[in-house]
DNA sequence: CCGCACATGTAATCGGTTACATGATTGA
DNA sequence: TCAATCATGTAACCGATTACATGTGCGG
């Protein structure tokens, strides 16, 4: 349902588009929330249209076909938006290995948090240009609050990975 | 490839065990960093014996089989641990959501994330209570700073919910 | 003796990845 | 004219979910 709906969003948000157009546009919007690429975004499309949540224009130049969302798709985003509830088993890789971690020996594990943090870091500076390049849209948050969380997110887990770090070095030492 | 490193995890730190067995450990801990059922295990297991890096020991009542890790094992493990690069694409129902909130009216999604606010508090609540009732073993720190992790991902999770609500409330009377 | 927890599996299906495959238009 | 970008798809495979399926041993 998450790439249906994470589609329909930005049909919503920005407008009739191509599967071309959608790509891209999840490429530089809602990657850091939900990740998909046009392989899956193509036949999610085609789905969509024979389910009536978008129809398909006429093909323009290049075979592009043009997908608006219809008041059916409306209804069921806001529907989805609204009502699901929120209970996805968690799944994350980085916490996984932090649950492993104290398999191996102290040096050994402080210094890959080390590397951790850093590459946290180098990401959260990412979305904080990111964010500080945006051109302050008057009113529309569109994507706003999911960037603030992406930022806390990362800043979050760089911390921890900086402090486990340290905890262990002391523990090792003391 | 998590799946088996988590297996091969819980086998080096508490030793071995059956499919049965690990399906219960991994509900009563590594469940909140990874998630696996019994259907998706006992395959995994039954693979791992074939590529060499668990053996199955005798069959016990009722069928029951043991796995131990082996050297091969271990290795993979440790490599997994010390080498591998952690970037998966992120794929974060919550933030999907977050992402799409601003189509909602500024009441309704102010609503919806009180009401998500409540329940990351919830679930923090939980971990805490598993956090404090935990014996402090000598030493060992297995799943501990994965636990701490979680704990501090919900924390940022509610406060995020509860001060976006605030802002989208002052933005909407102001 | 009966019910519960122990114990192991399989099959259909779904969501996602990787790689393959093809062709059109535009601008340098 | 040629390279880059536009543009759409498919097929094989993998990891995970849901539901089905079966049987055992132990304690009350």
């Amino acid at each position: 349902m998450s790439l249906r709906m994470a589609l329909l969003g930005l049909l919503t948000a920005s407008g009739p588009a191509s599967g071309y157009d959608l790509t891209k546009r999840f490429e530089s919007s809602v990657n850091h929330a939900w990740h998909a690429r046009h392989s899956q975004i193509y036949p999610e499309l085609a789905k969509m249209a024979a389910d009536g949540l978008v129809t398909v224009g006429e093909e323009g130049p290049r075979g592009r076909k043009t997908y608006t969302i219809t008041g059916e798709g409306s209804r069921l985003l806001r529907d989805w938006l609204m009502t699901k509830e929120n209970f996805r088993p968690v799944r994350d890789e980085g916490a996984l290995r932090a649950f492993l971690l104290p398999l191996l020996e102290p040096e050994a594990s402080a210094a890959l948090l080390r590397r951790e943090a850093e590459s946290y870091a180098a990401r959260l500076a990412g979305l904080e240009a990111l964010r500080a390049s945006k051109p302050r849209e008057q009113g529309s948050h569109f994507g706003a609050y999911a960037l603030d969380l992406g930022i806390r997110q990362l800043r979050m887990m760089r911390d921890w990975a900086e402090e486990t770090a340290d905890r262990i070095e002391r523990d090792d030492r003391g």
